[in-house]
DNA sequence: GCATCTTAATGTAGATTCGACACTATCAGA
DNA sequence: TCTGATAGTGTCGAATCTACATTAAGATGC
């Protein structure tokens, strides 16, 4: 069956970047292509928006299929459209970012997601068609984002430490931060909760365990309340 | 001729959310279709993206056709592809946002603009498809980024009053601020310059005229400088 | 069980910024 | 020259920001 236009229509793709951070490292997943063209090179996971989807549904699908994530923070980033940023025809490509804490991602083990891998993102290697450019505005955007919204409990587990929450946003933003003042601003809020448990396996002192109070910043966030470290 | 594909495509279109400020009040463009879907009703300016030609310049050649306005900021919104938007197929559409300053807005009698309004934010008629979803996205946006970007200049003339700027600020953030406290924090970003002229034609004491300094802004913003009001 | 190692946890003082607030200066027009 | 209208300016107390060092707790090895 062939379908039948009076103009011609671009091809609609969506594209995913997914950021998680390991071991102290910010990372993303790449795909490698299975197919012409870019056969055999990395990209972002994602892939063509059917006619009776909507687009978040079509990206949240495809992160399902190529990398078995799912449940997961996923924002609609910018969309790219240059005329010849697929060497087939004319597509244009939704992306989106996503965030992955370091306690969902081994999902990914299950699918097809075998030629799903996570790359450091100060060490990516070459990629096809715009991705790169895709990429770098997915960074950006997480960095901007990550201070004035409470997205960095995204990337953390359920459970976590004042030191991995300060570590986080230092991988991310990309400077160190002081102890004390990170403590005292992110305890102002009001948005974390003492769990009265503490860190299990560890050979020194452990910490206390938080976890994030959502319901809490939801309500506050309705009333104008602006969340900032 | 037709233009066949193995799978069904959607259309592609861009639409405008074109703001400016006239006499303290904010305002959009509107035009009142003429064609059906939703003939005689109100829309947002746009239309849709030709096959060979990249998305933003779809924008700003849409605009320029439907309301005469060339030359201004435009900036991506956020794309909007809900499988049922458009009564007629599947639509997906990339919005932007403008800004025009009250002394470049006049341009829209040439053309075929005849169509083309403004209306005051507050107080909009009925909307064509999903349009109003996509300004108070728009508003949302413009509110947000007034803050943190020097993007209120674009709505002014090339020279300005301090107090045309405060009122600026004032409308669209929709709460009043204080004079000196305004004028203290503008004034140490260092990036308003002095044009030694002052206001015309009033019957009172003239202010003073500056504009803003972008070149100086564009250096320091390469160098991780943070606009803020 | 004591010493040692490692990270957790905590407070303060000085500098800076924020927010509230009221009067004088200038100009046009009557 | 008087009146009306808006321009332009400074201070003080409160809040916030920044820089910085020590003690506490728990695990491990001897």
């Amino acid at each position: 069956m062939e379908y039948s236009y009076r103009h011609p229509h671009p091809s609609v793709t969506v594209d995913c970047v997914v950021f998680t951070v390991q071991h102290n490292v910010l990372k993303l997943m790449l795909i490698k292509r299975g197919t012409e063209p870019f056969k055999d090179e990395w990209a972002l996971p994602g892939g063509f928006v059917r006619i009776d989807e909507n687009i978040e549904s079509a990206a949240t699908r495809e992160l399902k299929e190529e990398t078995g994530i799912d449940h997961i923070f996923l924002e609609q980033l910018y969309t790219f459209g240059e005329v010849d940023r697929d060497p087939r025809e004319r597509v244009i490509s939704i992306a989106y970012y996503a965030l992955v804490s370091s306690d969902n991602q081994t999902v990914a083990a299950d699918t097809d997601a075998v030629n799903a891998e996570w790359f450091a993102v100060e060490e990516l290697p070459a990629l096809a068609f715009d991705h790169e450019h895709i990429i770098s505005t997915a960074y950006a955007r997480l960095k901007g984002k990550l201070r004035y919204q409470p997205i960095g409990f995204e990337l953390l587990p359920e459970k976590f430490t004042l030191t991995e929450l300060q570590s986080l946003y230092e991988v991310i933003l990309n400077k160190p931060l002081d102890k004390r003042n990170f403590r005292k601003k992110i305890q102002k809020t009001g948005l974390l909760d003492d769990t009265n448990e503490t860190q299990k396996g560890v050979s020194h002192r452990a910490a206390k365990l938080y976890t994030f109070n959502k319901e809490k910043y939801d309500i506050l966030a309705a009333d104008g309340y602006f969340f900032e470290i």
